[in-house]
RNA sequence: GGCCCCAUGGUCUAGCGGUUAGGACAUCGCCCUUUCAAGGCGGUAGUAGGGGUUCAACUCCCCUUGGGGCCGCCA
């Protein structure tokens, strides 16, 4: 039995990102696939960076993904920050481990030692492309003589190591959604495991090990069971395989998710628009809601149900069950998916997410201003601070199911933040254009300074005044929204006067009327 | 160019030889209504094409077409 399968082992999966940039979407749910198949089978889920390219590592996307792993809610039982017995988890922290299994292939005769530069392969790549010919390595120094590595090494040259590829026979494995797949060995070529750093471009490099190396390496070290990961890794697979036989290492499950593509059938990229799970949390998408959505990108428990808790997930969750087509990302399902979660939410809870996106947005300070002063004011600015909360929290409220998304309160609530009301001209000029709605406003701002201010009161007065005049209601809501909100669409009308207060409402009705007049 | 993967409405999917091909998003219409949402009701829309196998194919096999991936001293 050379594979973990049916040996009753505890699952261990991994997510491995490479810290060149931000958690992207189709990570994000290679890690949910992992995550939930780890937790699924009561196994561990391991989060192993892989940072070999130091050229191309920075710290900050390190931490960003970190932090986007966290909010998504896929905690890793093994890896940075985290106790476990098969570390380190970090790539550029196990050098010192890989150059042994290397001797160990040299010893066995599965590698050699390779005198080519880049440039040279890159030229016959081109060359082989041009022919319409394949373009991998053709093994030509298999069997240098040593007489040929001395003129290479007396030429400077540094060798990187290759993989050398058995000329017969096929490769197969069993992948748990799409079953057995083959590959001829005579169509794959001797892979570079150890980097040389000759050049000037790869200073910094050498002697690293490459990706399809490490990765075995470390999977094989850390008793990875499962790997599961995005179908472009298909085509990497055979080699790996013939890695893990060569060094007698037992190989594991394979399971190769499809992609997540953009509207246009591409794999989803930057192009696409926005691919990093941290714009969406900016964007007041919830962490439970994208889970889920993101869940439903390629598997379905029944086809029927779309809004899944992540427990339900977790119970449910059959990786053979992940379906085999790659599936297009559509913002809008997702949407829907997020006011789901946002109407069933509790109104204390959103009304934080909506102070919390309200104060990064600038819309509002995060504190009055008292609260630097001193100490002494600080139980003021509490109570302050308590008071601004009842009232976003009545905002939030009257806004109801229009928030599928945290921050559309900018659409539905900005004017009850700011002042500064912006007009179209020529929207507001139509609004306004008959005479009778002007002569409305008109009382209305009269009326309002003496009327008992709650919602039922200023409908019946704005009732009062369009009947009076012989307007249908409409005929001024419509106007009235306009010049009060800067909008033609929110929540109740009513209410939101009610919220805004005398003062603003009238005011902003002298201000609004008077820039047509 | 070689090899590999994939194929149910616009999108995500259920289906696992016999179904009026089900659900959801989106979309359209109507109702509700102060706008926009929400909600209710209803509608449009799908098995890529061609061959087999079978009494019977969305379902199994082959080919074609289409889409994608790999063929890096990137991961």
């Amino acid at each position: 039995m050379k594979s973990w399968e049916g040996q009753n082992k505890m699952v261990r999966v991994r997510f491995a990102p490479s810290p060149t940039g931000y958690l992207h979407i189709g990570g994000a749910r290679t890690a949910l696939f992992n995550w939930l198949f780890a937790r699924h089978n009561k196994g561990v889920f391991i989060l192993r960076i892989e940072d070999t390219d130091i050229l191309r590592t920075d710290e900050s996307s390190l931490e960003s993904i970190l932090e986007d792993l966290k909010w998504l809610g896929l905690d890793w039982d093994e890896g940075p920050n985290t106790e476990g017995n098969f570390g380190p988890y970090f790539q550029s922290q196990r050098q010192e481990i890989y150059p042994k299994y290397i001797k160990i292939l040299f010893e066995k005769g599965y590698a050699y030692y390779c005198y080519c530069t880049p440039f040279e392969l890159e030229q016959r790549r081109n060359l082989a492309l041009s022919e319409h010919k394949t373009p991998g390595y053709d093994g030509r120094c298999r069997n240098l003589g040593s007489e040929e590595k001395k003129k290479y090494e007396a030429e400077g040259r540094r060798p990187a190591v290759r993989f050398k590829i058995p000329d017969e026979g096929k490769t197969e494995f069993r992948d748990l959604i799409r079953g057995e797949v083959v590959f001829d060995n005579k169509l794959l070529d001797d892979f570079v495991i150890l980097k040389s750093g000759v050049s000037a471009v790869n200073s910094g490099r050498g002697g690293l090990p490459t990706y399809n190396f490490a990765n075995v390496i470390d999977d094989a070290l850390m008793e990875i069971t499962h790997v599961i990961r995005g179908d472009e890794h298909i085509s990497n697979t055979p080699r790996q395989i013939l890695l893990y036989r060569a060094l007698g290492f037992k190989e594991p499950v394979y399971v190769h998710i499809p992609l997540i593509l953009g509207k246009d059938g591409s794999p989803l990229s930057k192009r696409h628009g926005t691919v990093s799970v941290g714009w969406y949390r900016e964007q007041g998408f919830l962490p439970e809601a994208l889970v889920n959505y993101l869940v439903l990108l390629g598997w379905a428990p029944d086809g029927i149900r779309q809004i899944l808790r992540v427990e339900d997930m977790i119970k449910e969750f059959i990786i053979e069950r992940v379906s085999k087509n790659p599936a297009i990302f559509d913002i809008d399902k997702l949407t829907w998916i997020n006011s789901e979660y946002l109407k069933n939410m509790d109104p204390d809870k959103k009304t934080d997410l909506v102070i919390e996106y309200l104060v990064s947005s600038g819309a509002i300070c995060s504190a009055p201003m008292s609260d630097v002063i001193s100490d002494s004011v600080s139980e003021a600015s509490e109570l302050h601070r308590g008071a601004e909360k009842d009232k976003i929290k009545e905002i939030v409220n009257i806004i109801g199911d229009r928030l599928k998304i945290i921050s559309d309160i900018e659409t539905y609530g900005s004017f009850f933040f700011t002042d500064e009301i912006k007009y179209d001209e020529t929207e507001l000029s139509s609004k306004l254009s008959d005479e009778k709605v002007r002569k409305g406003l008109a009382v209305l701002k009269e009326k309002f300074a003496s009327i008992m201010f709650d919602h039922q009161n200023i409908e019946q007065t704005v009732r009062d005044v369009a009947r009076e005049l012989g307007l249908k209601a409409k005929d001024i809501i419509h106007p009235l929204r306009y010049v009060l909100t800067g909008k033609t669409v929110g929540p109740s009308l009513f209410e939101s006067i009610a919220l805004l207060g005398r003062e603003k409402t009238i005011a902003r009705l002298k201000i609004g009327t008077d820039t047509i007049f």
